[in-house]
DNA sequence: CCTTCTCCCTGCAAGC
DNA sequence: TGCTTGCAGGGAGAAG
């Protein structure tokens, strides 16, 4: 499910529930998801209030009374929901469940497991194994296309396997840089190290304007994937090449014959789409 | 260091 | 219908 624009929805709607409510239960339903969940996460946890609801990269960092962080990353799968009352019954994959003084019910699903939670002191949450090496925020005013091209200069990977390095920039992901290239007319194929100048500002804009767009739009809903309201994101029906592959280009004028239309390809393993007549 | 590959896990769609 | 196969939004860790 998440990159970027679904993780910040995710993070509005948690913030909207839990920003100045206390934990009154909390519970883990099985000990692991992709790591082990802290032994000690409910004790450390319940009773405790949630100062503010932050996100870095893809993870969301839920800042607690007393010096502690509730990290949580989404996975492939994961999803928040958001019960006001009485919470429906428990469904499979359902497996961390959290109950505020207001008697919201926030619960954790995550059918593949790949999304995982832990605790953090919040003087050390930047130094955290898993935040530490993580590239600037794309809407930063940091992440500049000088930055990029420092950064790309040198690798000889292509640019699309450089933009999905979270050193390089942080919460990127393959439906979010396959639109972002399309956006800038870059070739996913092209020598990372050749995006400079004109072409990496332009990549910038493109980055910051989709992941912009995208979190408008209340992020993408593809599978089951819903804002933690349970209302559908609509980024989805945006997408210009992102599961495409076949149609036209919306960026050609041509036909389809004489475009070739948007073509799938895979790259260090993903998928990628994209308009070989447009990008370059 | 850089890059690619494999693996973690479940569910779904497509193909036979 | 039922089985197999491939694929899926992420990222760590190993191998080259």
């Amino acid at each position: 499910m998440p990159e970027l624009p679904e993780v910040e929805t995710v993070r509005q709607g948690l913030a909207d529930v839990l920003e100045g409510q206390r934990l009154v239960a909390v519970s883990a339903r099985r000990p692991d998801l992709r790591f082990p969940i802290p032994a000690d996460f409910q004790s450390r946890i319940t009773g405790r209030r949630v100062a503010s609801v932050g996100r870095r990269a893809k993870f969301l960092l839920i800042r607690l009374d007393g010096d502690l962080v509730l990290l949580s990353h989404l996975g492939m799968s994961g999803s928040f929901r958001i019960f006001s009352g009485e919470a429906p019954p428990l469904q499979p994959h359902d497996h961390i469940e959290l109950q505020t003084g207001a008697g919201v019910t926030v619960r954790y699903h995550d059918p593949r497991r790949f999304g995982f939670v832990d605790l953090s002191a919040a003087e050390d949450t930047s130094v955290h194994p898993m935040l530490a090496k993580l590239g600037p925020e794309p809407l930063e005013a940091n992440f500049t296309g000088r930055y990029l091209a420092s950064q790309l200069r040198g690798r000889a990977t292509s640019v699309k396997a450089a933009i999905l390095d979270q050193r390089v920039v942080a919460g990127m992901g393959n439906i979010y840089a396959c639109e972002s290239l399309f956006r800038a007319g870059i070739s996913p194929r092209r020598t990372a190290a050749t995006v400079v100048g004109k072409r990496a500002e332009a990549l910038v804009s493109a980055i910051r304007d989709v992941l912009a767009q995208a979190i408008g739009a209340g992020g993408s809903s593809l599978r089951d994937h819903r804002q933690p309201s349970g209302e559908l994101g609509y980024f989805q029906h945006r997408f210009a090449v992102y599961g495409c592959a076949g149609q036209p280009c919306p960026g050609c004028t041509c036909d389809l014959a004489s475009s070739g239309g948007v073509r799938r390809i895979v790259q260090a393993g993903r998928s990628t789409f994209y308009c070989a007549k447009r990008q370059r």
